[in-house]
DNA sequence: AATTGATACAACCGCAGCGAA
DNA sequence: CTTCGCTGCGGTTGTATCAAT
């Protein structure tokens, strides 16, 4: 049983991904579109698994990802969305434009757990005070993935504190653009200068027509210029249509209603 | 200054869905 | 209808960085 591996792990690089490589596949997309994954690295001369390339892309290079603190009304829909979709982070990030559903998975267990957790939800993968019985999932596929290991435990301890620390973070680089890139098409509009040997200082950033892509010293300056520069955070008219219409839906929750709540669900899929 | 623990997030893994053959 | 391969998704892990001691 068990299918083979996506790729021939053998020889290929792992872990983080250098500027060169980001270098390779942007260029690569650019030139020739998204998908192929499985076929691309060995075009696009990566010795990286297609998945991981994919994954690269869609979590950090492209052009449309905005990057930087998620937003207090970025914060509020995506619990709202949350206490609707359960962890179908690919549908809320489908509403948060430029966010990534990593990004917001990642949000979500770093933030929004522990902060629940401190505003009395015991229980934030459901949003309730109390577990109830019969409560109802929206549980995709994989049921009993008995995988407790030393993080878990380590994870579940976290999630007893009290209170969350605030920090303070540095905005991570933003990405101006939100034209949604075609599969399989080129760039044509939406040409992308990386010069890694450029701008290797994050206080560029923001600063004159260029920016960062990447953070830190790991990666190049972006020309302004050469993107499409579109809002790099929703406007506060936008933010409010999808209130309104989770509003909406929230209105049918407390009805209680699973199916329109599921057929809801689905109309995000298309 | 060194060590340890906590945090954030990038990246990986494995499975399911879907379309083509 | 079945099989196979590709893609996308969500869960989990790895690791760099920061804070506390």
């Amino acid at each position: 049983m068990g299918r083979a591996p996506c790729c021939s792990k053998v020889g290929l690089h792992r872990g983080p991904w250098t500027p060169r490589e980001d270098t390779l596949l942007t260029k690569y997309i650019q030139a020739h579109g998204e998908g192929h994954w499985r076929s691309l690295p060995k075009k696009a001369g990566l010795l990286r698994c297609g998945k991981s390339c994919r994954l690269r892309w869609m979590n950090y290079l492209r052009p449309d990802i905005k990057r930087g603190n998620i937003t207090p009304d970025e914060d509020d829909l995506i619990i709202r969305m949350h206490s609707l979709l359960g962890n179908r982070w690919s549908l809320i990030a489908g509403r948060l434009p430029g966010r990534t559903d990593n990004e917001i998975k990642n949000y979500w267990n770093t933030h929004l757990v522990k902060r629940l957790r401190s505003q009395g939800i015991t229980d934030p993968g459901t949003h309730r005070k109390l577990a109830e019985p019969g409560e109802r999932e929206v549980k995709r596929r994989r049921s009993n993935k008995n995988t407790s290991n030393k993080k878990q435990n380590k994870s579940k301890a976290k999630l007893i504190l009290p209170a969350e620390k605030h920090k303070v973070h540095l905005p991570k680089p933003v990405r101006f653009t939100s034209l949604p890139l075609p599969r399989n098409d080129s760039f044509e509009s939406n040409t992308i200068t990386i010069s890694p040997s450029q701008g290797r200082d994050q206080g560029s950033f923001g600063t004159g027509d260029s920016f960062l892509v990447g953070d830190n010293d790991r990666y190049g300056l972006v020309n302004g210029s050469d993107l499409e520069c579109q809002s790099p955070v929703p406007t506060t008219n936008t933010l409010e249509k999808l209130y309104e219409e989770y509003l909406q839906l929230l209105e049918i929750d407390d009805r209680q209603d699973q199916v329109l709540l599921d057929s809801f669900a689905d109309s995000l899929l298309v």
